[in-house]
DNA sequence: GGATTGATTGTTGAT
DNA sequence: ATCAACAATCAATCC
């Protein structure tokens, strides 16, 4: 349910003139401090979720696949972004669906992620709440991972 | 030898 | 709402 006013809450018209950042290079974040930390707070994480990939991400998994499996001497990364991205926005809604369908799953299991990390964040050691490893015995049970209802919707669009 | 960059878009987190 | 940075990847490259 929307609340009264459903869109119109950004306005985009002005494209120009309140245009974020035409590129993505607004700045060359290409070095992200990660190993080199001046800051002695280098505090690890215990389990830090890692940002879901998005559908584009998914794509390019399989995609890389087909790329080096077509152009095997190309070894630079940047050949397959770029190459996928043009490919990406080559597709069509329907073809980014099933990826963004599982882009949107990883998102689920993210945020779940995020909910144990931002747990074990504000409540202290205290709680050991960490997995008994001892505990950890191989169940013969099946090995169900967990995959649910895999429904693919053949969803034919026929215009 | 090992850390780092390079390039893509999307998404999330912070402001 | 909007910016900013990061998510995989892997070889080349720099020191």
């Amino acid at each position: 349910m929307k609340t009264g006013k459903g869109k119109g809450a950004v306005k985009r018209d002005t494209k120009e003139a309140l245009k974020p950042v035409d590129d993505r290079k607004v700045g060359k974040r290409k070095a992200v401090e990660r190993k080199g930390k001046m800051e002695k707070k280098a505090k690890k994480d215990p389990n830090k979720p890692k940002r879901p990939p998005s559908a584009f991400f998914v794509f390019l998994e399989e995609f890389r696949k087909t790329f080096k499996k077509e152009n095997p001497n190309v070894k630079a990364v940047s050949a397959v972004g770029k190459a996928g991205g043009e490919k990406w926005k080559s597709l069509t809604p329907a073809e980014k669906a099933p990826y963004e369908a599982k882009a949107a799953k990883r998102k689920t299991e993210y945020e779940k992620l995020i909910n144990a990390y931002n747990k074990k964040q504000e409540s202290s050691a205290d709680e050991g709440e960490e997995e008994s490893e001892k505990s950890k015995e191989i169940h013969d049970d099946d090995e169900e991972s967990g995959q649910d209802d895999d429904e693919e919707e053949e969803d034919d669009d026929d215009d």
